[in-house]
DNA sequence: GTCGTAGTACTACAGTCGTAGACAAAGTGA
DNA sequence: TCACTTTGTCTACGACTGTAGTACTACGAC
């Protein structure tokens, strides 16, 4: 399942309004467009995105009156997945313990996150143990 | 410094073999892209590839004979770093612990990787605290 | 029932990418 | 010296992206 899917910075945006609100038109993702990353697009511009979203299955429609619905059809995970798993592979070789490391090692990180993050791979250590005993 | 740089799949495959082995001509670039990648171009392609990457000043060249020595003048963590910063703001509106959770979540995490990344984090923890008691 | 408006489809255009052929320059061997 | 080979430059082309104008259509207000 899930082929590779690469998306462009704009098609992860408009992906992002879908899935907040998943029915959403043209016109609402034009204008969450506009909210959230001050992107003043022509409405026509954003129907042509949406079209060819849908063209690669990405997403889909239904009519409601003379609108259309649109809704993703590829969950959010999916996308991250398949482009986290995509930049791990094109520059560390698929070893994604990399990537991060990369990430904590060029960014200033808050504590607090350090500590999310420390806690988080407490619990999937407590999680694989257990798994094993099984 | 560092403008974000975004590069494609055979951009960085390129980039890589620059990186390591600085001074490699059009056709030990061709070589090591066939090798490592299997993937088989034609030199003019190559020539093309770099190029495109001069002249966006990602590389460089010098002459040699009659031919073309190249060499990075981006670091890869230059490149890695702007790219992974790109998607994780893309993806996770820049949240490191998203990024890193999204990983643990999406793969079957091997215990090593875990370690290794918990030792990332200690490490960093323990950079932080000292760089506060400064 | 006609007309304006909202909303979609079609068309377009410049930029980049992967790909590569055709051509030019410049050594190399005979 | 001259033909041959190597290597780079120019040009091209189809695909995809961001961007948007123009054309068509179907409701809603009179």
């Amino acid at each position: 399942m899930s082929e590779t899917h690469e998306l462009t910075d704009l098609q992860v945006a408009v992906m992002q309004v879908l899935w907040e609100s998943p029915g959403a038109t043209a016109q609402d993702v034009r204008a969450a467009l506009e909210a959230d990353h001050r992107r003043e697009l022509a409405p026509t511009t954003v129907a042509t995105l949406l079209t060819r979203l849908e063209k690669r299955g990405l997403i889909e429609h239904e009519t409601i009156g003379r609108q259309y619905a649109y809704r993703a059809r590829v969950s959010a995970e999916d996308i991250r997945g398949s482009m986290v798993r995509g930049l791990a592979d094109r520059l560390f070789g698929g070893d994604v313990a990399q990537l991060v490391s990369h990430f904590l090692a060029e960014h200033e990180v808050a504590e607090g996150d350090l500590v999310k993050v420390r806690e988080m791979i407490a619990a999937k250590e407590r999680e694989l143990k257990k798994k094993r005993k099984r």
